[in-house]
DNA sequence: GTTGCCGGGCT
DNA sequence: AGCCCGGCAAC
């Protein structure tokens, strides 16, 4: 939905052309503006697409509908309901989770994680072959970004447990059979539990509400306009560099989604820079602005505005990047991006 | 000539 | 409302 509404808008974007933007625009210039309208998404961190959302989605946004459905394949090829895959997906890694109390234990594989709670918690010896199945319940399947997963792993066998108490991360979830023998996937099922617990365990508790409403406010975010929202960031003076830039500074944000909870924790209470990301310039030079609807620009009672001292979009940007102007340079207002 | 942006038109 | 641009004043 989306991808065509961006496509419509490339489009229009070609066929209007600017003529002040001259020759230097083609094609190939063009393409790269097409994410930028995801701007922040950026190169390699789309919408914080599937890895760094999944952990919120599935608890807030019950939009889609099969969700259930979908984690039943979900252990074998971690496909997420997202149309958009422009997230390399390998990059997550299912690790299992001990739910035991006072364990915690991750291991890489279900097999392991089974006889680990076979033999260390239920006491039982034999081989898998004796199992009725009953560890599933005791372990959860978690899926990690393999970027975050060095360390993320760390975090998760370390930070999880403790801050989650000694108790498994289902709250005060005994490790007791949840009777859901019927269910071909007992541990996908738990996935459910890990992903609403990645994000709002590690935060403390509660703060459930807190870490999941957040990435449903970036989706937003990235809406429209992007574009604006990223740009400001210092752009150094040399316009071939801003290019990369812009990027960079989304991948940087995304990432904190993406990361592993623990240092999302940190990130807890970017809901806030989160949500503005569309107003982020704003944000960004706010300390020289101080209140946007406060310039002097009222004051001056005269025609025109003498002339902004500062750098513009124009200048700093230079033509080359018109599309890193803000709005209102483009549309040859007064820029809103660097404020006098 | 360049730059910032008002005023106004178009969608 | 979003977008674009003619044209003017300041540089």
């Amino acid at each position: 939905m989306m991808m065509t509404m961006m496509m419509i808008r490339i489009q229009d974007g070609l066929s209007g052309s600017w003529k002040e933007g001259s020759s230097y625009s083609s094609s190939g210039y063009w393409s790269w503006s097409a994410p930028s309208d995801q701007s922040n998404p950026s190169t390699p961190s789309p919408p914080l697409s599937a890895d760094s959302l999944k952990p919120f989605r599935m608890p807030s946004l019950g939009a889609v509908a099969p969700d259930d459905t979908l984690d039943d394949h979900d252990s074998s090829s971690l496909l997420f309901d997202e149309p958009i895959p422009r997230k390399r997906k390998n990059s997550m890694k299912v690790m299992f989770k001990c739910l035991w109390k006072n364990c915690g234990k991750v291991l890489s594989t279900a097999a392991g994680i089974q006889r680990h709670i076979r033999t260390i918690h239920l006491g039982r010896n034999c081989e898998s072959e004796c199992s009725d199945g009953e560890e599933d319940f005791y372990y959860t399947e978690i899926k990690l970004n393999t970027d975050a997963v060095a360390e993320g792993l760390g975090g998760l066998s370390t930070v999880a447990p403790p801050s989650g108490g000694p108790t498994p991360p289902g709250g005060a979830l005994p490790p007791e059979p949840h009777h859901r023998k019927g269910d071909t996937h007992p541990h996908t099922h738990a996935t459910n539990g890990v992903k609403g617990e990645s994000g709002a365990c590690i935060a403390g508790g509660n703060s459930t509400p807190l870490s999941r409403s957040a990435p449903s406010a970036l989706y937003l975010v990235h809406a429209d306009h992007a574009y604006q929202a990223t740009a400001p960031v210092s752009i150094p003076s040399s316009t071939s560099s801003s290019f990369s830039f812009t990027p960079t500074t989304n991948s940087s944000i995304s990432i904190s989604w993406q990361s592993p909870p623990v240092t999302f924790t940190g990130r807890s209470a970017s809901p806030t820079h989160t949500r503005s990301q569309g107003f982020g310039e704003q944000q960004q030079r706010s300390h020289t602005i101080t209140a946007l609807s406060s310039p002097p620009r009222a004051t001056s009672s005269l025609s025109r505005k003498s002339r902004g001292e500062g750098r513009k979009c124009r200048k700093v940007y230079g033509m080359e990047n018109r599309d890193m102007w803000c709005t209102a340079c483009r549309w040859k207002k007064a820029c809103q991006r660097f404020v006098d």
